[in-house]
DNA sequence: CTTGACCCTGTAGCGGCTCCAGGGTTTGAA
DNA sequence: TTCAAACCCTGGAGCCGCTACAGGGTCAAG
């Protein structure tokens, strides 16, 4: 099948199968005359599953680990158990992250109802103060807007 | 002052200083004869502001949006409490997309406790299947790595 | 024989920095 | 006075995971 079935099949735009192939986490097809990509079910199956996990939110370099460790010939769980749990555990981090910084914002929210001159704004002064620090760790899980 | 001296006052790095001014967020300052930055106090004011923003992840637009809305003259309140709404909204929504994925994630985990081949994980088997389609909305809030 | 849908490669852009190369300046101590 | 360290400058590339071109080739239906 040519690279728009197998794209409409796993709900992947075209553009982003080419991307997975050019960084290693699908295989290069072998390709017709034409020079089109011709795939098999296989990577079908493949391109599914990364789809799934990164709808999961899993970055591209875990899924490779992830990848690497099923494709490991004769291996156990265990390192793919540890992946997941790592990745729970980021995604824990940025929900606990998320919240404080919810509580804060309402709380700079209650300052003002409008009807005022900004001049006068609470928001605006809160905002000018520091605040207390909050940690700001390295995280893949992405943003809220 | 310069933009070492300003940076380590705002608790910021020095491109990233250089960055705002590139973007428009903090106006360029006048330069020294030998072309460095010379900042005043209304400088690290702003900078600060900026900053605290961040670390409410507010967007680099919405700052600006929220900086034009107080600079403008007589401005009232209302166009800074809806700029804050808003960006509350895109921090809840982004917490309640967390929290499913979260759930997800956890139900997945439950399918293997290691200390079986990787051809027989439950986990595995279970990411290769479809899952229920959640929606994935556009937002500015960022990742859980 | 033309239209339109599909395919190819390569490149640039998004946000918000971060880091580097390759230079110039200032400051303090020997 | 001379030297090193610490600072400053500009411009450009890299991060992630796509997305959207531009500029071309291929193929099937009408």
């Amino acid at each position: 099948m040519r690279i728009g079935e197998l794209a409409r099949r796993a709900d992947c735009p075209v553009e982003t199968v080419r991307y997975y192939e050019k960084e290693g986490l699908l295989a290069a097809p072998r390709r017709s005359g034409a020079n089109y990509r011709d795939y098999g079910p296989p990577h079908l199956e493949r391109l599914a599953f990364i789809r799934r996990c990164r709808s999961l939110d899993m970055s591209l370099p875990e899924i490779h680990a992830l990848l690497d460790a099923i494709e490991r010939p004769g291996a156990d769980c265990a390192p793919i158990d540890a992946l997941l749990d790592e990745h729970i555990g980021h995604v824990a981090t940025r929900i606990a992250d998320l919240n404080r910084l919810k509580e804060e914002l309402d709380s700079i929210r209650v300052h003002c109802a409008g009807r005022r001159p900004a001049s006068a704004c609470g928001i605006v002064e809160t905002l000018s103060r520091p605040a207390a620090k909050r940690a700001r760790r390295a995280s893949h899980v992405r943003g809220a807007k």
